[in-house]
DNA sequence: GAATATAGCGAACGATCGTTCGTAAGGTAA
DNA sequence: TTACCTTACGAACGATCGTTCGCTATATTC
């Protein structure tokens, strides 16, 4: 009895640390993450959790980054593959939406959004890569606008970082309705808008 | 020597309280207000702090109050007595987005959106007591934009409740982009997208 | 089989958390 | 002056924080 871990084991474990993190930082946010908590829920040592990361900064910093990694899955990926254009940018927004709206891939509602707004005003690693993956989604949001008007979707003089500027406030308002008020209209009126701001809409 | 204090000097004190814990928690959360730290900035006792509470939550409650009785001062008077209509709707999101790009009026960006992102997954009063600001505030928004209809300044067929929606999306966002890039371009964009969906822009 | 590396444990560390208690010092009212 | 009431203090409370240490047990490599 007593079954013991094998190697193969072991990053598993790493992972589930991490998975559990992210499920506290998505209620408490990355700095109510406990390592005695996380210990308890796990059952495991205090040691033997900070023992894979060395500084709770690392394990919110590896974090941050899974919540990242699930946004790029459950959003971007959704339209790898499909020609730019219109299409793909308003699929992108469908399934940005989506997101934000199923409590299940993204309880606690949205990562960066939530990141972004408790370490704004903090310095230190966390608030760097927070801060930087927040601009790499905006360029790339921008840079699906862009191909909208290479396309001829959109005419040629559309100011694309103003589109999408707006398009992330509307997503970040979509957010705080969700979360805070359980406005089941929330995700209908976040897609009108978008439709709206992307001339798809009369 | 050794200046006692009278019971004028009592509410201040209270009231000096209050202000620090506003300023601490702009930078890290209502949650991370710490009556240890407090005392120190103040040159008080721990006892002396939370005696004027009784509990840090009633302490969160106060700070939250006096948070949200700035946002009326330097945003919702400022419209005060005019007359209804699409002017006053603009010039309050204009007061709104001052407020927002104003480090000295309000440190760490929009309070009300911050303790919304924290607090909008835990249970407990200070939660209730932000959801119940936030939604006074979109019925508010919501209300001047239904004024602007009725003086005839924007369609009869206006969703109000979108307008609104979208209007707080919009300074969300901005306050994000300020917040976390320190972008100093955010505030012209956030006036440029509410004119847009006031129907105020070409 | 011997040597090494890794994973995780239990215990302890100093620090800080929110809160409680008893007390001294002033202001206020009789 | 006497009797309160408020304000704030110092000290201590149990709990929890992140982190470090030495040790055991397994897996891997020679």
């Amino acid at each position: 009895m007593s079954p013991r871990r094998s190697a193969q084991d072991t990053l598993a474990t790493r992972d589930k640390i991490v998975d559990r993190a992210r499920l506290l930082a998505a209620s408490d946010g990355l700095e109510g993450i406990t390592i005695g908590r996380l210990a308890d829920d796990l059952g495991m040592s205090k040691a033997g959790v900070i023992g894979h990361f060395g500084t709770k900064e690392t394990l919110q910093l590896a974090t941050f980054a899974a919540a990242v990694d699930v946004f790029q899955h459950e959003v971007i990926d959704r339209v790898t593959g499909m020609p730019p254009g219109l299409d793909r940018l308003l699929r992108l927004c469908a399934a940005w939406l989506d997101y934000l709206d199923d409590g299940n891939v993204s309880p606690g509602g949205c990562f960066l959004t939530a990141a972004a707004s408790e370490f704004d005003g903090r310095p230190g690693q966390v608030h760097d890569a927070v801060a930087k993956a927040g601009r790499r989604w905006l360029r790339f949001l921008e840079a699906q606008v862009r191909a909208a008007v290479d396309a001829g979707d959109l005419p040629g003089d559309t100011d694309t970082e103003q589109i999408a500027f707006e398009l992330n406030g509307i997503a970040v308002g979509t957010n705080q309705v969700i979360q805070l008020h359980h406005d089941p209209r929330a995700r209908e009126r976040g897609w009108r808008a978008m439709r709206r701001v992307c001339g798809a809409l009369g």
